[in-house]
DNA sequence: TTCACCTGTCAGTCTCAACTTACACATGAA
DNA sequence: TTCATGTGTAAGTTGAGACTGACAGGTGAA
């Protein structure tokens, strides 16, 4: 969970902002549950979740599994993956260093250039 | 920037998951710059840059001052808020019993439940 | 007066994520 | 067979955010 590039970051962040899989991942947290569960608990339709918790996946947030209940019936489990992220100014830069999807094409990010009052052109 | 409510952390998220407003915290660390510059830096229309930053604004991450140049010109200068989150199950769902928009209607979210193979009802 | 800067906002278009409805397909139990 | 349960996906609609272009205003300098 360290050291993630801005597109890494940026999947991550988009994934969690929003309020439905703040939701989500506050219900997971609980414990691991099976899909149509936990839209019942949501009052979320279960086509809706499932774009939810893909989004969640492919950041790294939550891990799914198939399993077979006792009576034969296959459950879809998601259950919270562990993570901490640290997001300050360094953390940021630091993910924009290495690069990505939203990593200008030129390297014209220079920090350091402070130019508060003078002429800058 | 302590124990912010869900609908603060949202706001957060939400201004900080988008390209290119990473790509403005990643210029403005250089230190303040005023719209039009930093527009011109970014190759982006000055209209959108004024609908990013008003985001990050009102998501605290910068603050806008109206400044008089030398030769008597009003320059906007943007410069970043100082910020450190920490993103973790933890600190979500501390955000989340403070309650904000998103939070449920009803207190169902207690922690601790733990039903992965018990018939959940 | 005209030019080259700047701020600020309005009225659009467009794109994509969010959301709904509906389907096909399994299983075990009545 | 029918019902209630589950998974998985393929349509569609909608709404908000992202983005563009054009405007009205201000300044100082040529």
């Amino acid at each position: 969970m360290q050291a993630m590039n801005s597109e890494e970051l940026l999947a991550f962040l988009a994934a969690v902002g929003h309020a439905q899989r703040i939701r989500i991942i506050t219900e997971l947290a609980g414990g691991p549950l099976y899909v149509s569960e936990l839209a019942r608990r949501l009052g979320v339709s279960r086509p809706l979740l499932y774009m939810h918790l893909e989004r969640l996946e492919k950041a790294g947030l939550v891990i799914g599994r198939l399993e077979l209940s006792d009576d034969g019936k296959a459950l879809k489990y998601f259950e919270l993956a562990p993570f901490d992220v640290q997001l300050n100014v360094d953390t940021i830069l630091a993910a924009a260093r290495l690069g990505g999807a939203d990593a200008p094409p030129d390297g014209t990010g220079e920090a350091g250039k402070h130019s508060p009052k003078g002429t800058p052109q």
